[in-house]
DNA sequence: CATTATATTGCAAAGGTTTGCGAAAATGTT
DNA sequence: AACATTTTCGCAAACCTTTGCAATATAATG
């Protein structure tokens, strides 16, 4: 086997020392432009590349950011992923990527996985059963930034992006409200996160002030199936309600298998107003009114954030993602 | 600042050596049971986790897997990733995400970090821009692992797991000629990829075997857009098809809204057949009848091939995937 | 008690890089 | 020519862990 490419290798062959084969390479001012040339033209023959671990271990930092999500494969999750890495790429970092599939525990590991790859900063969407913090603030303390993005803590002391949500509540219920629809029935995510709450509360509170005669029925599911089977419930019923909303992708679709399985004809028999990515509603027909929630947009945002804990230090912030209606046929 | 914790503080803390209390954290046989309780202990306290990079650069190997794709967000993908990250976490690795965005370059430039990185595997669906597999071949050769999936080399040099492609193709056109379907508008992907050859192939061959009156025409779409695009004009002819086939998820989007637009009616006025994983399809009304083509089995059939390259040190493999028809009511 | 086996522990090198500081060589200044 | 500067380079420590081997302490054996 030829000769490792390493420092140590291209310094011996050269006759030359360790560390002045690092700062050629590094194009530092110290070294002659004649030794630079050297130094590179054999680092480029041997094929070199810097040991990740070994420059790791002595600066102690990574060019690595974690990022956690309860699911990758969910709805709005992959297309977030999938520009912050982009975003991340540009700047020269790369990007493990954890599932914690709504288990705490499985969270709270995933989290020292990446404090034990001593990764630049974290990126967390919260699962539903998290309750305790100590291990995010132990982290944070030790000095790894943390950025919760969409499923976020109540508490201010983090740095969080996320959307409007009680603002995209009310934004639904103004909607119901101008389209005239009397007979809502609402279907919510896990009531444990904090953007279900806001979410329903902005809807149920916003519709109670513009009209006392909006009926609202509420109720929870918490995957597509559940929203299908609370959805055909709902439909069975002799007194139907005009409207249906979807709190999140992962629910309208659910609740779109139920009206076609129905037979129910949208926006005819029943309405629909989501909350979306914009996806699916754009796949339907006729294509779904929904209140836009992008996770490209929230990626960026949270990206840009990031960058602006990592070199201002910033250990608390909000930020807020307005939300707009996009008009489609389902109402 | 607290004393970080480190074997070396650990010891000297207890005044042993480093190598004792390195041994006594792995229960290491030399060690007396009364010298690891108190060092176990310590450690517990101090929170000790061994530094990664210490330990991947003495020991040149690390627990994290690459896996390099086109892109992360396109409707398969996603759930290949989803189900090989957690099947990594099982077996203690994590999972490093690249997207290539269908460039050669930034493909090579992926590989390269995995190299730097030191990755114990790399999964990689190749770009359709993919002409050289010289890097490819450098880093297997260089002791990484590669198993290819989905979009994979033709040569059988490599491992790759893949779908049964020209299997696909013939599934779809048997299933024209039972149908009884005379004038099918075929839309594939970019044809610089061995998977829409090989889909291609396999309908056009079959379907010529199976009847000389079944007209055929073909198209490329390299995206949802353009899709939706040659959906639009074909339905603009006077000599409409009765059946569309469209080899991916995102051709099948792109066609539906193409169809919706128009006004058509599924399957009275026309037809759709597809390649899919089934999202897409059941949200449809009718919902599509499909080829099943599923993220969630390749990517776990992907694993297993991994841990058997990583074990066994097999180099070359072919796992093929058979696809099943699933009847929606869109024929 | 002397000798050998066994149980514990420590030493030190290795893995590859970065970097402060001092040394040597080259150049410039009177 | 003597000195001051500047340019160029090397030494060595540090980052933290792993591991072969040597060293000591303890117990067992003759």
């Amino acid at each position: 086997m030829n000769t490792k490419a390493t420092l140590k290798n291209i310094a011996s062959m050269l006759g030359i020392s360790i560390s002045t084969v690092s700062r050629a390479l590094k194009d530092h001012p110290d070294i002659s432009n004649e030794t630079k040339k050297k130094v590179r033209e054999l680092a480029d023959l041997m094929d070199y590349e810097p040991n990740a671990f070994a420059v790791y271990l002595r600066t102690n930092e990574s060019k690595v950011i974690g990022l956690i999500v309860p699911e990758i494969s969910n709805y709005f999750y992959h297309s977030f992923v999938a520009v912050v890495e982009q975003e991340a790429r540009k700047k020269g970092y790369s990007m493990i990527i954890l599932q914690s599939g709504n288990d705490a525990a499985v969270e709270e590991a995933n989290l020292k996985l990446c404090k034990l790859n001593r990764v630049a900063g974290i990126f967390v969407a919260l699962t539903s059963e998290t309750r305790d913090m100590a291990t995010f603030d132990r982290i944070k303390s030790s000095g790894i930034p943390i950025v919760f993005f969409d499923k976020v803590p109540d508490d201010n002391k983090y740095v969080k992006v996320c959307l409007a949500d009680r603002e995209v509540g009310k934004l639904a219920a103004r909607t119901i409200f101008e389209k005239n629809k009397k007979n809502v029935f609402a279907l919510f995510g896990n009531p444990n996160i904090s953007i279900t709450r806001k979410r329903k509360q902005g809807l149920v509170d916003e519709l109670k002030k513009l009209s006392p005669f909006i009926e609202i029925a509420t109720a929870t599911a918490n995957n597509s199936e559940e929203a299908m089977q609370a959805t055909s419930d709902i439909l069975n019923n002799k007194s139907k309600p005009d409207l249906i909303f979807c709190m999140s992708d992962e629910i309208l679709t659910g609740t779109i298998m139920a009206i076609n399985k129905k037979g129910l004809k949208i926006p005819k028999d029943i309405g629909v107003l989501a909350v979306s990515n914009g996806f699916i509603p754009k796949i339907c027909n006729p294509e779904i009114t929904y209140i836009e929630t992008s996770g490209t947009i929230l990626g960026k945002r949270a990206m840009k954030t990031f960058m602006e804990v990592l070199e201002k230090g910033i250990t608390k912030k909000m930020d807020v993602i307005e939300s707009k209606l996009v008009e489609g046929g389902s109402i």
